[in-house]
DNA sequence: TATTAACCTAAAGCTAGGTTTAGGGATTAT
DNA sequence: ATAATCCCTAAACCTAGCTTTAGGTTAATA
């Protein structure tokens, strides 16, 4: 069993945090004694799969949710399974996203260390397609060449 | 040139984003015509950096900065590069955690599938490794064994 | 005995990133 | 000429996710 204190620092989060998260219901098991919260394995658990839950995009009132199905028992196994899946997928989707925002970042990298070096952007300008992936690229080819191609 | 309504629908975005992002500077070089907005080739590029930046987790105010420094010519190219290159390795992170989270999301999706199929979380409960990268699965060894291994 | 520390609550406050509202102007279609 | 459709502004409003404030209880320490 922890205190409140305990567990903030555990998690490296503010106690004001923990209190939040009570508050919206994120503890459902949560026992006081005498009016203090005491945590048990079952809340530091609770805690893991909320840190993990925030950082896969849900909102905390659909957290509360899972974390009522967690207090309900066997009969939610499905409703669980599927909130989770569906996380999967968006964080799978997220992942995607992520690598063609890299894409482009990498190639503004380019294109400023090329501009750096030439002291102006016009040969970076004129080389679109270094690493670019095709639909990022497409949608430079028709911003920048209109003179050559069509 | 384009009007604030044909850029919305370009870029998918409400005519009031595009108008919140103007008075907070994202468009310095933007021209108006007796107070109308005309959106050139050079605000439609602005846009695609901005969306870039943004999934970045870039904020509006330091976007408002690059873009400034866009307007200010050769002399800001380093600091667009920096800038550049710390949201590059800013998302290259991002992505690194998202794998993190999608681990744990993979593990509790067979967990539960297991869960369904038992009827209980008994043999979910006991086997932890499955597929979960060390640091995840040793926050779990010392939740779930007190038992048997200490 | 007094004070320090760790807990508690309710409610107000804050930030980012928009969105909505209320009111107005200019151009085009009927 | 009148009605619909764009465009404009300023300012109020909204939501999520906390954080801060103000005031109070309990328990161990000096």
């Amino acid at each position: 069993m922890y205190t409140i204190g305990q567990v903030a620092e555990m998690f490296d989060l503010p106690i004001s945090t923990l209190r939040y998260y009570d508050k919206q219901g994120l503890f459902p098991q949560l026992i006081r004694e005498s009016g203090i919260r005491k945590f048990s394995e079952n809340e530091i658990e609770a805690l893991r799969v909320i840190e993990c839950l925030k950082k896969s995009g849900l909102e905390i009132k659909d957290i509360k949710l899972f974390m009522d199905w967690c207090a309900e028992g066997p009969a939610t196994y499905s409703d669980r399974f599927q909130l989770i899946r569906n996380q999967k997928e968006r964080v799978e989707a997220e992942i995607k996203q992520l690598h063609k925002t890299l894409d482009m970042l990498k190639f503004k990298c380019w294109y400023y260390s090329k501009a750096m070096e030439d002291g102006n952007e016009d040969t970076a300008k004129a080389s679109i397609p270094y690493g670019l992936p095709e639909d990022i690229r497409a949608a430079y080819d028709n911003s920048h060449t209109q003179s050559s191609d069509k």
